[in-house]
DNA sequence: AATCTTAGAGTTTTT
DNA sequence: CTCTAAGATT
């Protein structure tokens, strides 16, 4: 028997061996839902039952894609080419290229950013005269994407759909928004899904050739599904009979955090109805967690209806532990040093700062952390925050390269015709756009047109034709020079780096360094084209887990991640649950808020630690706090109290805390004896260290200089920020 | 056309 | 408090 397959558990190796016919596997939170996904995969390959390129493998991210690709290699034995393996819109955007002309596109098409969609609409709207102070283009564009979350193309939004905005004008304005993407040979990210799933549903033929490929389907994360990803794999997978429909679903209903995002978790609950016939397997033996956090987490999770149920267990015979930590403190900042002070303890231990995270509810939390953490010297990375090609400069950059490709991309033009300042107002970009709509030919058109005519000023004129110019020049060289050479040149040659060498904020040499790293990544793709489709789809974040760091993220963030420890703060009422969730979604939104607490908890291996302070500064002033329902929901048995009474102190009492920030430089003076004794024989010498008197460069903190030194920690006296312990590779010489 | 000032909003965001 | 986007000013 293969050796694969000896190395899962019983109901594991059902969800594998379980091949022909709908199959829906419930993997709790570390049961080993990515080994079975793989496994299945490569068994299915393994037993010849159909070649690669006759599965149909779909993630939610491009980190799971590319695991399970790597997965799958390692136990083929070799690289796994030629296979249907992606995340839900890589896989659609292939498949709309190859049928564009059925969705009325050009088959290099390009792919919008949220930016360039708001816009898109505002324009819309502008030349609508519609009021965008009463009605917000943030409002339709969220009703149009619930639309597209739902398959809704314009014609199919029903007057039940509908929603009120601008005197019954949504429908007509998004009808609008369609055609001037067509016009710019451009889509949304909700548009790969659902210009795809119209395409399906009305040529039979193109779904025909489908259902001969696709012999089996794989589905990762079944319970984040929506309705239009829903209804693509649906008409994928129903082949007519007598073909089997073999298609395979994992996901968890208890880990369903992204309604808001328009998942449906019915999609999971309502798996057998609508594959008659399915298997329904259960992973519940946990490998990650000590019984205590499992004991809890069950318990709270337990509270939640409407759950297709399921208990997990520990798979190991280790798994005993320490109780779930509940700490009670008198405000957010002694909740900050509580947290701080435990990291500094672990890490006496001996215990890998890259296995503890704290992980909070809104992104604003971490602001806390991160300035105790700075001030005890200890090393930290912000998970999720802005992404890479999210960047200004990286945008701006993208935007050249898309006009490049694409002379027709007018959103991409708009962006970069005044950037750098080029003296090109709003006058001179009125006069191009009402040009360009006349003649219905893109703004480059247009503005090619008002140099010739004379229909513009001097000065702006030139500045216009020096740009075209360029333009004209650059394509020219794109296939003597290569893209990765060319891009150097426009960048230079059009100013932009100029731009930020001479921008004087704290900012702008990182932001040099982007545009390097940029020309770098492009280095790596073949063509231009195929790099701004990796861009526009694989938004990576450029971070090394690696990294002996402590690591600060979102709860939503953290989903699939796991760490030996994991802090979960700011459990109060309002906080967590979310007040704004409440309110909006009620009773469902409470579940949705008790899963993120149940993925919260089931992060952690060996040690958690939740807490709640009872006052707590939000914009500037304090407000005080109840504790979270959470925390009484938490079975007694799994859970050590502490503090109990700090919830309820009085200020007298609570009195020491406002000094405690001395504490930290009393407590340090045992921990470096203890640090001289082993801890810093494991570290290996530093080499460039930095001197007293450097002036540095810090991210947050901006210029500074160095006004002490010790080990690897420096006390800097920051021009704006004041006097900052930081760590050495947090700056840099400037 | 570029810069300064003020008003308003601040949950989560796999692509 | 702090950041962004718009309107007002030079």
């Amino acid at each position: 028997m293969s050796d694969y397959l000896t190395r899962l558990n019983p109901e594991q190796r059902a969800a594998v061996e379980t091949v022909d016919g709908p199959l829906l596997v419930l993997a709790g939170a570390g049961t080993g839902k990515t080994r079975v996904l793989t496994t299945r995969f490569a068994h299915i390959l393994m037993t010849r039952r159909a070649w690669p390129s006759q599965v149909l493998a779909v993630t939610f991210t491009n980190k799971a894609a590319k695991e399970m690709r790597e997965r799958v290699s390692a136990i083929l034995g070799q690289p796994a080419e030629g296979l249907w393996l992606g995340t839900f819109h890589a896989l659609c955007a292939r498949m709309l290229r190859r049928h564009a002309a059925l969705a009325g596109l050009e088959h290099n098409f390009t792919i919008l950013d949220t930016d360039d969609q708001m816009r898109l609409l505002k324009q819309i709207m502008v030349a609508e005269n519609i009021d965008t102070k009463r009605w917000p283009p943030q409002a339709l564009m969220s009703a149009i994407q619930r639309w597209k979350d739902k398959g809704l193309t314009p014609d199919r939004v029903t007057t039940a759909e509908d929603v009120d905005f601008a005197n019954g004008r949504a429908r007509d304005l998004y009808a609008q928004y369609q055609r001037r993407l067509k016009d710019v040979n451009a889509v949304d990210f909700g548009d790969l899904l659902m210009l795809v799933v119209e395409i399906l549903r009305t040529n039979p033929d193109v779904l025909a050739s489908y259902h001969r490929t696709f012999r089996y389907i794989l589905v990762d994360e079944y319970q984040d599904t929506n309705t239009v990803q829903y209804l693509w794999l649906r008409l994928l997978a129903q082949r007519p009979a007598p073909e089997p429909q073999n298609i395979c679903c994992v996901g968890d209903d208890d880990q369903s955090i992204y309604s808001w995002r328009g998942a449906e978790i019915e999609n999971i609950l309502r798996f057998e109805r609508d594959f008659p016939g399915a298997t329904v397997v259960r992973l519940e033996s946990n490998y990650r967690s000590t019984r205590p956090i499992l004991g809890a987490a069950a318990g709270l999770i337990a509270q939640n209806n409407g759950r297709m149920g399921k208990t997990l267990r520990p798979g190991r015979n280790d798994a005993d532990g320490d109780k779930v930590r509940v700490v009670s403190l008198w405000d957010s900042e002694e909740e900050a040093r509580m947290v701080g002070d435990r990291i500094e303890q672990g890490q006496r231990r001996g215990d890998r700062l890259s296995e503890m995270a704290i992980l909070v509810r809104a992104g604003f939390q971490t602001r806390a952390f991160e300035e105790r953490l700075i001030t005890l010297g200890v090393p930290y990375r912000v998970v999720g925050g802005q992404k890479f090609y999210e960047r200004a400069e990286i945008r701006d950059a993208m935007a050249y390269l898309r006009v490049l490709n694409q002379p027709a991309d007018d959103l991409a033009f708009e962006r970069i015709v005044n950037t750098p300042k080029r003296g090109l107002g709003e006058t001179t970009i009125r006069a191009m756009h009402a040009l360009a709509r006349q003649e219905g030919k893109p703004l480059v058109v247009a503005a090619w047109r008002m140099i010739e005519t004379g229909a513009i000023r001097a000065k702006p004129k030139a500045a216009l034709h020096e740009l075209l110019e360029g333009f004209a020049r650059w394509r020219e060289a794109l296939p003597r020079e290569g893209h990765v050479v060319v891009t150097a040149t426009l960048l230079d040659e059009s100013g932009y780096t100029d731009m930020w060498k001479q921008d004087k904020s704290p900012e702008a040499a990182g932001r040099l360094d982007n545009l390097k790293e940029l020309i770098r990544a492009i280095g790596e793709f073949d063509t231009l084209a195929g790099f701004l489709e990796h861009v526009a789809l694989v938004m990576e974040n450029d971070e090394n887990a690696e990294a002996e760091r402590v690591s600060l993220m979102t709860l939503h963030a953290a989903k699939g991640l796991e760490f030996d420890t994991v802090f979960l703060p700011g459990w109060e009422e309002g906080l967590f649950p979310n007040q704004r969730a409440l309110d909006e979604g009620g009773e469902k939104s409470l579940e949705e808020e008790r899963r993120l607490a149940y993925v919260g908890i089931t992060r952690a291996r060996k040690h958690c630690i939740i807490s709640h302070a009872a006052n707590r500064q939000m914009y500037g002033t304090w407000s005080s706090a109840v504790p979270s329902r959470f925390l009484d929901e938490l079975p007694e048995a799994h859970v050590e109290r502490e503090g109990g009474a700090g919830a309820h102190r009085n200020r007298m009492a609570s009195a020491p805390s406002a000094f405690s920030g001395q504490f930290p430089l009393v407590a340090r003076k045992p921990r470096v004896i203890e640090a001289g004794s082993w801890e810093v024989a494991e570290r290996p010498a530093r080499t460039a260290a930095i001197p007293v008197g450097q002036r540095v460069f810090h991210q947050k903190f901006g210029y500074g200089r160095v006004v002490a030194a010790e080990d690897n920690k420096l006390d800097v006296e920051f021009e704006k920020a004041g006097r900052k312990r930081v760590i050495d590779t947090f700056v840099e010489k400037a």
